[in-house]
DNA sequence: CGATTCGGAGAACAGGTGTTTACTGAGTGA
DNA sequence: TCACTCAGTAAACACCTGTTCTCCGAATCG
């Protein structure tokens, strides 16, 4: 165990985080919105006033989560989708690795979900922008040819590719919420839930696949 | 002018409405969960002891308004589906018909959007089992074969028409969603987010029509 | 007409809220 | 080592919250 005192960044980094997850947590069965500076740093075990030492205000505090939340996921995915071999069955692995980051990370994606149409326009226009990111990510893959026997998503125009990633990021995201929905402890509702998801991005590429393409 | 003198059953359900108006109205900027009761009443113009004549806290009169805005929608747009012979362009007549819903009623449907994943876990229920009442109304439909020049609906089997229909449901969630986050005075904005609409819900419809049928 | 119902008013309750202020004390760079 | 930086403390500020109580007065009913 390494008992050196801290540096203070260190300290600062550390307390910030604290906040963070404070807050994340008390998120669990309510919005941002509702949620006090008190409740937070009480939550934390630090004092009202020191919150400002860290955030202008509790909606600062949201956007930050954001950031780490979907960074940190889009990492995730992008080095998990790159292992994806061509010859892999796409969308049940696709389904599957995300409702295992579902299962793993309750708590960010249950924030994400319900603020992204929350009462916080700045916390509503950070998720808007980590999506769209998402969305391009996915668009790149899809002109990659990944897709293995599907269409030739290379000799499409860009608003298409746009117009399709866009479908299936916003299918992802309502999926990771149908799961949230599901009791975490009933694991056939949860796989009713997938086999439905997986099911409906299979119908989107079949669509995507006599998608007229323009030359 | 109607001047006499209402009778009591028909105040009480006056001001019942004048406390749901004035939430919703409310609601614009933020959601539900941050509202305070008394913020409510005094934008009603009654004693905060006087709401709960009406309802016992602030989770119910959510509830109520999740009955009242999605219980209309739903008529409104059973007799507008009616009235679509199958000779018309479904599908962008489908989209213009939502666009121009959401523009008449963006505080019912920002309600709706904003709280189906919201921190009040009685108002989700009640917005998801009325989702599920507008995908049967769909499923129905799409059984009764409306989409001319479609997939043969009514030979699918059961599970397959609720899994569709709750894509398209979600998609019409999303979408307008996506209309309330278009500011209301860029038309240009929101033409934009109706195009891709109708270009996924033709992609969606395309997947639909080589979906392979059992039996 | 008289008795009763009941939507709403008004005041009081204990407790929570965000923000500012002056202060402490440990880590830090010259 | 010594002056300094700065994350965190403690207390006070004015204000807002949900809920309960008693009371009023007009619509209602026998």
């Amino acid at each position: 165990m390494n008992h050196r005192p801290l540096t203070r960044p260190e300290q600062k980094a550390r307390t910030r985080q604290t906040l963070l997850d404070a807050a994340l947590a008390l998120m669990e069965h309510r919005s941002l919105s509702s949620i006090g500076l008190r409740e937070i740093t009480r939550a934390a075990g630090i004092t009202p006033a020191a919150f400002y030492r860290h955030f202008p205000d509790v909606d600062s505090l949201g956007v930050a989560l954001v950031d780490q939340c979907l960074g940190s996921l889009r990492a995730t995915i992008r080095t998990v989708r790159d292992g994806l071999s061509p010859s892999d069955e796409v969308i049940s692995r696709s389904i599957d690795i995300l409702a295992r980051q579902v299962h793993d990370d309750r708590a960010h994606f249950r924030f994400i979900a319900r603020e992204r149409h929350g009462g916080v326009s700045a916390v509503r226009a950070a998720i808007a922008e980590q999506l769209d990111l998402f969305a391009a990510d996915l668009a790149v893959d899809l002109a990659a040819d990944k897709m293995v026997g599907g269409p030739r998503f290379d000799r499409w125009i860009v608003a298409d590719l746009r117009m399709i990633s866009n479908l299936i990021v916003n299918h992802m995201v309502w999926t990771a919420a149908a799961l949230l929905d599901a009791p975490p402890d009933a694991p056939e509702a949860a796989a009713r839930v997938i086999d439905a998801a997986g099911r409906q991005l299979r119908l989107i590429l079949l669509g995507a696949r006599q998608w007229p393409t323009e030359p």
